[in-house]
DNA sequence: CTGAAAGCGCTTACAG
DNA sequence: CTGAAAGCGCTTACAG
């Protein structure tokens, strides 16, 4: 790996104008930069990020800490993410909190401390920033209050006003969701939900309310299940919600609508026919379900876009006070409504 | 953030001590030690990565750098090459070639800059080691002939033979596929395939050909369709196949099973009671599809597991020639066969 | 416009 | 067992 002393005896030229030429000053005769720009082509010169980073102030790389790589969201929001920094000159370092396989899920003790490690070690390749990607959405505090570079949180509200947070716009989601619903004529709408406390579930529970009420329709609490968020919560669920009168189901998300579509074809239904399910989150296996779901898909890439721009914006010396932006979701028009 | 410098002027001890100390030296007193730790734990101090690794043989860092977050490989391969790394006592450092988006997928000369280039950034990190995450598999040449560090290529073949790859085990895995297949009565299996030029087709079908072979049934050229790795492709392709005398499909991928069923689905029929689907993969969606396919899954998380260790060792000193690990791929009990 | 020198925060022989 | 000193490859005032 050659370097800008190599390089400044190759050129006769110190390696304190070399310096300059390679990060663009302008304070260098046209001649000399010519010369050294020749020999940098020549010898594949890469300047050592470590070392520029040690002495300068900026280090030109995002720190991206997340999760857990093998969340659905994460990928998506990644590509977003890394897409906004390459377009504004970062480079990025992923950290990967291996949530999941490591069960220090949510939040508690294991949490913290794995997140404040992750902090640190991020802070000692002395990143410009920080964008902290949740796999699930939650009120999350995951940086000092001293933290002493920006930081955005993609995917989760940060509790930290000074941090700005990236989510998707569940409510109104829902909203349409279930607007479209009513318009296909769907008038018992049932709900089976994911975990009664997320803000997830009382978003979009907000969302259907509101539709519900604008066509002058009621929402029947009775006919609305709190449960998990997985497949199997659905299909058991179903069998309490379809005791009671009901012509559609508005899902939590896709895996509970899979489920309500196990039961009902188990019962000899077929979903969209005979029962209306909707879906939520827009996952890739959803058109694969048979009918094809029914769903809204989350902006996953712009989330991550979006957050890569405000960690930008706030390098360059933007601030935000309790921004908290929201993307829309896209409809996908499947068969099971 | 606290310096070595701080440390030591609040311990009243050289930084050299210090630094002996926080890297586990042996040739420091007992005393000093514990005052120096106490200090660290107080202090909360954490080694400046940049610096150390600047000075420093080792940077105990891994560079990995992936074709494709967004692959539907990639995540899983990541969490093993990850869970290896952390073992060893390395962190990693990700770099996303973002190839789909930036459709300069496979070969050709925009791959090979962008991947020199990431070799190039990574080195420049000073990592101890490379390894390359492909999105699919093929034969692959990414490292330069004099790379100065020890490097595994994930999920391909690497051409280099100074670097060893870690594959899974197509060949077998379509060889118990179809055992399988013809174990449960199917005599008339068909195949629609992916590119056939690819070794995953090329290997796939071999297993298929032993397997009937040893069964003593005959592998019918012209039951056999090479295509595109998707759901159209499926489809299409059925439409043809079906004109021919067969009982059951061997699909290349989950992706053209689902659109075997698709076309089943259509014409009546039930995957599973009137004709055997088999997939391959085992991806998600695979247990989502009606009824869910009978497939089998690819070990990634294996693949990254191992993929890491085999660079840890060659950090460690070993070497290898020619070496291609291969993974057995297990057996995923759907209902299409 | 150019270059000598200090210094980022560490590690590593080396002398004591 | 301990510490003074050199140096990793850069950047940044500063003097000329």
């Amino acid at each position: 790996m050659i370097t800008l002393k190599e390089l400044s005896a190759k050129c006769g030229v110190s390696i304190a104008t070399i310096s300059n030429v390679i990060n663009g000053k302008n304070n260098v005769s046209k001649k000399t930069r010519d010369l050294v720009m020749k020999a940098v082509e020549e010898t594949g010169y890469e300047p050592n990020i470590l070392a520029s980073s040690l002495r300068s102030t900026s280090s030109k790389t995002i720190g991206i800490i997340i999760e857990d790589v093998t969340a659905f969201s994460s990928p998506a929001v990644i590509e977003g993410l890394m897409h906004a920094c390459e377009q504004a000159g970062y480079r990025s370092s992923l950290q990967n909190l291996r949530l999941y396989s490591k069960g220090i899920f949510d939040s508690g003790e294991g949490f913290k401390e794995a997140v404040a490690q992750a902090v640190r070690q991020v802070l000692s390749i002395k990143v410009d920033g920080i964008v902290f990607l949740a796999a699930h959405s939650r009120p999350v505090d995951v940086f000092p209050e001293n933290l002493r570079v920006p930081a955005v949180v993609a995917y989760a509200k940060s509790i930290n006003p000074k941090v700005p947070s990236v989510l998707f716009n569940d409510e109104k989601a829902a909203y349409e969701m279930a607007k479209y619903m009513i318009q296909k004529g769907y008038k018992k709408i049932g709900m089976i939900a994911g975990k009664a406390d997320s803000v997830h579930t009382i978003r979009r529970k907000n969302g259907l309310k509101k539709a519900l009420a604008e066509a002058g329709l009621e929402y029947v609490e009775s006919n609305v299940f709190d449960g998990l968020w997985n497949r199997e919560s659905g299909y058991k669920l179903s069998e309490e919600l379809f005791k009671n009168d009901i012509d559609s189901v508005f899902c939590g998300n896709d895996n509970i609508a899979a489920g309500v579509c196990d039961y009902l074809r188990e019962k000899g239904k077929v979903p969209g026919k005979d029962i209306g399910v909707a879906g939520f989150d827009g996952q890739e296996f959803a058109a694969y379900t048979y009918p094809p779901l029914t769903t809204v898909k989350l902006p996953l890439f712009q989330i991550g876009n979006k957050a890569g721009e405000l960690l930008v914006a706030q390098i360059l010396g933007e601030s935000f006070e309790n921004l908290e932006l929201t993307i829309d979701c896209s409809f996908v028009e499947g068969k099971t409504i």
